[in-house]
DNA sequence: TGACACATACATACCGGTTGGTATTTAATT
DNA sequence: AATTAAATACCAACCGGTATGTATGTGTCA
């Protein structure tokens, strides 16, 4: 036996309810997710939706919780985080976006900002989860622009925190407006400005 | 009797829908949208509704073309095209935009912008009417550049079609990050980064 | 032999949309 | 100008379908 502990059957089926439910929630939005297509996507029923989550509002946030923000985590924040270079790490990303999301992806949007143009005004709950994430999203390439500050590559009279925020903020544009256009070239076009926006901030 | 038109009863009362129907989406997004509410807060019944509309889904088509595209049209769209100095215009825009949307406009978003994340992957029709005013947007955008351009204002090295694809997401973007974060001051500083943005296009 | 993990059937409410009918305005005719 | 017919504008009740959520039953496994 493996170091890992062993799968319960308990939660494989919490796993498949949530990655239903996110596939789900990331075409149709949280409100046109029905109950009723992720039991038939599953092949689970109500007994079993309902022993692990009390309502829909609370697996809606767990998905936000258990998949959405790591996701990011491990896709953004953490190479951010623990790149001895984060400003180029930056640009990789960015450089990189379109090619790691792929064009569904693209299509589909952003599942962090499609829940928040959705749900923030309608539910407090749901938006302090999602603002969470986006705090962290924020805080993330603030030290990064901090820390290349602190090394000579950014320009020192930059606001990396208002930097910051337009970074995410443009991001996230970025995604509305490709998948408006439902185009992958618009979002590789997009990106390739936000590129060039970070460089403008650099010596 | 003036020159105008005698106002019908017919335009009234589909205004009344029109009007009531758009706060509603703008708040509660289309699909949130309730018939019911819409009645009810005009005090009107399903009859005058299907009357006017055959469907919800025709309302909220008409919602997008009599509504959101003239109200952009008049506050964007035009003063772009009309302006002898467009990119001053559009700076002016720019920095003036928290102010000539308001509070309230702001924690609610960007009607174009909320519709197009909640139906542009739903149905092509919406996406279809809400990728026209997009398209108007960057084509006033890209014109006010190469304007600019033309006049020795902006770089001539820019391109000027990415550059206004790029500015509107970013714009949207603000929208969406401020929208979540429930924060004027942070739509703000979002747009004040923007606008310096445009400036580092200029000469 | 219970606690757990699910299945089944049902309750309740709301949704968009339809139907038949009724005022009200408009247009035509005398 | 008065009358009448027809089209318009609107109302109120109702329909089928679907939504989330519940109550209860059943099999399994420690």
């Amino acid at each position: 036996m493996t170091t890992q502990t062993k799968i319960k059957q308990h939660d494989v089926t919490r796993e498949k309810l949530l990655s239903s439910a996110f596939c789900e929630m990331h075409r149709q939005g949280y409100q046109g997710t029905s109950i009723a297509n992720i039991l038939a996507s599953t092949g689970l029923t109500k007994g079993a939706l309902y022993h692990h989550f009390p309502t829909k509002h609370a697996l809606g946030l767990a998905v936000i919780d258990e998949i959405i923000a790591p996701h990011l985590e491990k896709l953004v924040f953490k190479p951010l985080r623990t790149s001895k270079n984060p400003v180029s790490t930056l640009l990789d990303i960015i450089a990189g976006a379109d090619k790691s999301i792929g064009d569904e992806g693209i299509m589909l949007g952003c599942p962090l900002n499609n829940l928040m143009q959705e749900m923030s005004p309608l539910d407090e709950q749901f938006r302090d989860h999602l603002n969470a994430i986006l705090e962290i999203w924020q805080q993330s390439l603030g030290t990064a622009l901090k820390h290349g500050q602190k090394h000579g590559i950014i320009k020192s009279k930059i606001n990396c925190q208002a930097a910051a925020l337009f970074i995410v903020s443009a991001w996230e544009g970025c995604f509305s407006v490709a998948k408006n256009k439902q185009s992958p070239g618009a979002f590789s076009m997009c990106m390739t400005q936000l590129h060039g926006y970070v460089q403008s901030l650099m010596k």
